[in-house]
DNA sequence: CATGAATGAGCGTTCATTCAT
DNA sequence: TATGAATGAACGCTCATTCAT
């Protein structure tokens, strides 16, 4: 008889997460275009061959990846939601940004990698557009409950902040001062509500 | 003689420049991977070969196009340095960065395109972590000169800010409301200075 | 014992059956090269590893589909040689051969496909070239005996009408009218004996 | 400077060519599928590579050896069509027939090798069906000018005849009596026009 | 100065075949 | 008997680079 079918899946499920590993890093630090099928299957120690048991193409793979490490963004979306004042909110939105940050950060260094190419793979433009937009729409209301006086444009501000932190930490992981620039950024960002709650004691 | 010699080199000049421009918008369009020295001669309307006249390699290409505008950079903080006051040479770096964004927008594209990928020119990687540090160094001092209580903190923020806000308008520079951007970050980032000024009057 | 023997050979020779019937399927269809063993096993609804169970190599089952489509040619020429006269065994003859070609449309489809190709099965050229000696001799005698006054020239003509018409049938077998054509054929190819009989009334 | 125009030209035309020609020969001999471009080249003493400086993919190759050989057929035809009578036109197919088939037996190997394949090249199988179309047309044509009484069908076995000759003529170029049997065939496919020829005198 | 034919290494991908279970 | 994960060689093709002219 043939192996076990739990047996069989148990391969499958750990092939395919060491694929998705080593492509992962590789792929966050030579970029996509400079990593080789080769690299990849060399560094995972196993056949060329073998990766396409598993995905049907270069571009499939890093789709693959891009699902796996999409799916903590809603997630922590959520949990912002559910932050009792607007600060709170707020607050929950921008450290939990910096948690997924941290925990995947050879994701966020190849997705800012890629950003900026069109056509490297044909969905993931669109996917990252519309990412983008509810980040900006979400953060806008954040501001607008909070009491800004000028929500739109300290959302955007409030966004390249967090793209910018995480791009400069992602390029200096072990050096970059993550927890005091959130903690910093958390005081500055909600002066408004900040200054209305002192002053209220 | 001499003429001839000055004619030449201002064919070589324009030759050169030629290449520099094409090769740049089809870097950031494309980005540098997946742009070929073909593509470039055919959209440059010269043969390849006589790219490497000017070019070594596709590597040089890119280094010049560094090169090239990198001296706009140091341009921009010499500028910088000559505000009169801290307040002011904050807001000239502010000011300065988004005039090169605006001015050359194709080479941050490319630059941010290219900034997570290790090894894709030996030198560059190098050179924009000294850049990055300079600034970062400059950020600080200035802020500290206008009495911040955190200038390394506030100075890692502020340079996210224009590495996050120059992505963002680079990704949609149509849309992108970048003076009103600039405006508030001017506006916001001196907390300290204005509200000693404004309670100075 | 004997029994599980007898059903492990019954199992043994359906899979075999049902391996051969899916690949000259396939085979005809896309062509030898163009068809992979996978594709061969997901028709069949068995693994690719069985396939290898039944024949050495893609080569063999190619072989074995050869083999067991032979034998009606054999069959085949045997009933024509039966014929009472001449004629008679021409026509036979003839009529086999579009009984086969009807019966096994798919097999002459890939062997047409094939034919022209050295080194696709070292021994199949040689038994091809075989074969279709033996045809030419046939018909060769079987005209010289039907009293024609070139019957090698002849021959080669009926052969080649005979090769035709199978690839023009195989090639639209819905549109093709394989029974008038063939009646003709025979109408037409024995004018000295249908004179002679008609004289002799 | 660089080459001279015509220099480079009769560069392009010679390499052209000799691919050209090497692919004919080496996809006749073994088949398009079993035919590497590696063989192509190595056979014809150049690189890989440059074989895509003349032809955009292996597919384009061959359809460029088919365009180049198609226009023999439609000279023949024309020619054909010049003859003075019904049974000169049909004398003049039939014979040009064996002429190009002679003149190009290369890629007739290969066409007939191809012609059970679907897909191996889109638009081939349409142009090939509707060449094949057209020679039955035309040939029932001829024989309906001769005075036939089945030109449909006699059409469908004189179109079987050239195309079975013409591959048993290719399989063994130099032992197939080509000559003699085109005699023939001419002589028996006329019986009525003959026979009232005779007649008439 | 300028061309473009030519190269060769490497790319992503396919596939017949093997083998532990 | 039967599975399917795994291999490795070969495939069609791209592209930075060279060089004779």
């Amino acid at each position: 008889m043939a192996r076990s079918a739990a047996l069989n899946q148990q391969m499958r499920d750990s092939s395919r997460a060491l694929i998705l590993e080593t492509a992962l890093k590789l792929f966050s630090e030579h970029g996509y275009d400079r990593t080789s099928i080769k690299m990849i299957a060399e560094s995972a120690g196993i056949s060329q061959g073998l990766l396409y048991n598993y995905f049907a193409s270069k571009d499939e793979l890093l789709a693959a990846i891009f699902a796996q490490s999409m799916s903590d963004v809603q997630a922590s979306f959520a949990m912002a939601e559910e932050g009792s004042t607007p600060a709170e909110r707020i607050e929950r939105l921008v450290r939990g940004a910096f948690t997924i940050l941290r925990k995947n950060q050879q994701f966020w260094r190849l997705s800012y990698g890629l950003r900026m190419q069109q056509g490297v793979l044909a969905g993931l433009a669109k996917q990252t557009r519309k990412s983008t937009a509810m980040i900006r729409q979400t953060l806008t209301r954040y501001l607008r409950d909070a009491g800004g006086d000028n929500p739109e444009l300290d959302a955007a501000i409030l966004f390249a902040i967090i793209d910018g932190v995480s791009q400069h930490y992602v390029l200096e992981p072990t050096r970059y001062p993550l927890d005091a620039v959130a903690d910093r950024i958390i005081q500055r960002f909600q002066p408004a509500v900040a200054r209305t709650k002192r002053a209220a004691r």
